[in-house]
DNA sequence: AAATCGAATGTAAGCGATTACAAAACTAGA
DNA sequence: TCTAGTTTTGTAATCGCTTACATTCGATTT
């Protein structure tokens, strides 16, 4: 080690490459911004000036400078839901190789939070935003329209919302598992579902469920449907309560794949034979909907490839000035071993 | 709406506060950064200016001007393992409460790309870097140290490294299990481990296990040690094997909790009755130990916590310029029900 | 009333980039 | 050779903020 080191390493500025090239700082900048204006050999030049002394970009100082934002920013509810954490996983990778990063925050449900995690994003210079699902007070999509900056919404897709939306109709999933459970010859169902407040896709799932099973003649009585947070031990309790509401319930519809994994637990705790005795159905078709013995019967949703979605979506609308464009993302039935024909 | 309403709302600048409060910028800026060397009365003039023009300032030219940054980063191997999921979320919200943000990308586990990733982090200016656990090409730290970032690693606390860390022993913590199996009398054991490349988690869990197992003078076969990817199907496909080499093993000591459930599915898939016949340990503690039937004897680790110390730690390092100090966490063994006392 | 001194505020130079606009360097055509 | 038209490069203002330094303002001291 010498000792004429440099202590403190300054950062290396475009000024520093700009003169070690011996152009200006302009040429440099078109370097990375605008390169076919620059002649070859100056190119060159500036390539190993940039080498030399290893410079790269301040994205910060760009972003100030250019008008033109390098971080999105997302808010989910949290990440201890995989279907969340993989989608912006999948975001983050999509993006970065864009050079944007994405800045997550989760409001771990309590959805009064997501406000002042909205202005903080906002604050922390993000070109856009990506909240999910639609339910939440007026003033936060206002915020973030005054401020003009491009959002989505995401995990749902409602016709009567105007958000910009990459998601999927949970009605229609769930209403398409109810054709299925009654396919199956059920008609005694009990539903646990997540809690309905603040929460569009807890909501519709349950009102999926109770819509089919009235327009194909079975009405779901109020007390045989109970919303619960998303925690197994809590969903455990729930099946007890509805079995004790109903002894005779052949089948459970869980709002998502970790109350049904509770519910598993319980039933098969109690002696009961899932799906022999008890048919269980799960929603989102996580890596555990697969772990469980038996393997869940689930609605599948492509949460990586909404997630990819949704940022490409943002990106078109921040980089390219686009407007938000919506997309509804399919879904589909993976019959597995927890639902039984029965007759 | 009106018409004389502003088309493209120009951003709110410190300037504009400061006319309106008939102050300089340098005065409203002390209002953030230095209140206590104002007069209350220009305390109140200033709060008025910004409560009616909607201000908030600019984190990311703060950042520029003052040198002082608002990011920090973390870079882990997915978000698919709830630990690291629930680690950053922690950390995240310690620092949001704090106007830092954290910036998380995951390598999905292809190491190679580590390097890019704090590239790309520090050009994006973050003021720290988390890291998973110490196992790494030397440049890379090189690279952090280079750039003057503070940094630590984390999930992982190795005497032998001089790496800041803010992490678990995990060789004691699979030694302690070996332990615990052996006083339940096991001695015939089967291991299925992450793949130790570039992984120092994995490496120190299996030679715990090992060294355990020889230092009671049950040495393990080496063909009685499995590596593969942190996948249930791989792990089942595993336990399959393990017992074709060995019929009589009595106990699968995992190297984490989702290869446990890969295991214990397959296992009772084979209508072995767990832990009647076959033991089966696990590590980490997820949510999933518990959803399992029966719940997961495993080791527990307290990963939101140690996600906010390490956010302490790089907080105190970057803010306060302290080194940053690292930092050995506790582990313990959670019995439940996958492990037998036999004999 | 003048001098002194600390507290409160203002001025202006950055931070590290981008980008109008201007200037210089080429290229071709006459 | 000179001029007009393109390319290529440079100059300098700017983005929104912080902060060293200078200035002003009062209150206190003499």
């Amino acid at each position: 080690m010498g000792v004429d080191e440099p202590k403190k390493s300054a950062r290396v500025t475009l000024l520093d490459v700009a003169t070690a090239a011996r152009v200006s700082t302009a040429t440099v900048s078109r370097y990375f911004n605008n390169r076919d204006a620059l002649r070859p050999e100056t190119i060159i030049q500036v390539e190993q000036a940039i080498n030399a002394l290893g410079y790269y970009p301040d994205l910060n100082a760009r972003a100030l400078a250019s008008r033109r934002p390098s971080t999105l920013g997302a808010i989910i509810p949290t990440t201890e839901n995989a279907i969340f954490a993989e989608g912006v996983e999948s975001m983050q990778s999509w993006l970065m190789a864009r050079d944007i990063m994405l800045m997550t925050v989760s409001t771990r449900y309590q959805s009064e939070v997501e406000f002042e995690q909205v202005r903080r994003l906002v604050a922390h210079g993000v070109g856009g935003l990506m909240l999910i699902g639609n339910a939440r007070p007026e003033e936060t999509i206002e915020f973030i329209r005054t401020h003009n900056i491009p959002f989505c919404t995401a995990w749902s897709f409602q016709s009567e919302s105007d958000n910009p939306q990459i998601g999927f109709n949970n009605f229609a999933a769930a209403y398409k598992m109810g054709e299925r459970i009654i396919q199956a010859g059920h008609t005694a169902i009990g539903v646990i579902g997540g809690i309905t407040q603040h929460n569009d896709r807890a909501t519709d799932r349950i009102r999926g469920i109770s819509q089919c099973f009235t327009d194909h003649g079975f009405p779901i009585p109020e007390d045989l449907i109970i919303e619960t947070p998303y925690q197994p031990e809590e969903s455990a309790t729930a099946l007890d309560e509805l079995l004790t509401r109903n002894p005779d319930l052949t089948v459970i519809f869980c709002g998502n794949d970790v109350l049904a994994a509770g519910a598993l637990h319980r039933a098969q705790d109690r002696g009961i034979d899932v799906p022999r005795q008890l048919s269980i159905t799960g929603f989102d078709d996580i890596a555990l909907a697969k772990i469980l013995q038996p393997q869940l019967t689930t609605v599948h949703l492509p949460h990586r490839f909404m997630g990819e979605m949704a940022a490409q979506a943002l990106y078109d609308a921040v980089i390219n000035n686009e407007p938000v464009k919506s997309l509804e993302m399919p879904f589909s039935i993976r019959d597995r071993g927890t639902l039984a024909v029965i007759n």
